[in-house]
DNA sequence: AGCCTGACTCGGA
DNA sequence: CTCCGAGCCAGGC
């Protein structure tokens, strides 16, 4: 697998193709990137860039559940960004989930 | 160059 | 069905 800057490229590639109002797991923007097993390192990816023009908030886990708990980008940001966007937040527990179901992004265009 | 850590996932107990 | 552990890839120290 490639080692390059060109991973995270195609990572934010990824991102950005994720419809307005879609939500895509890490795994399912790993796989896309090239690399299926590289799901951590698209959590990664988004971290060190978050905050530019790549809508992180638009991945999620397998689960649709927001892992983020204490990092830079609070949930609750990243929820509001998602109901801008017209998607429904699921509040459980204290944790932020996304009808996969139905908001889930399908890679095939 | 080597070890630790992490916005993940899957499989077994 | 829930909890715990191992696997994976890349970056940071």
């Amino acid at each position: 697998m490639p080692t390059e800057d060109n991973f995270y490229l195609r990572v934010f590639a990824v991102v950005r193709r994720i419809p307005r109002g879609k939500v895509a797991t890490y795994g399912q923007v790993a796989a896309l990137a090239g690399t299926p097993r590289a799901a951590r390192i698209v959590g990664w990816a988004l971290r060190t860039q978050a905050k530019k023009d790549v809508p992180w908030h638009r991945v999620l886990n397998t689960s649709g559940m927001i892992s983020i708990e204490n990092m830079n980008a609070p949930k609750e940001e990243q929820a509001r960004l998602l109901e801008l966007e017209g998607v429904v937040i699921e509040r459980k527990a204290g944790n932020l989930f996304v009808d996969l179901k139905k908001y889930g992004w399908s890679a095939i265009v």
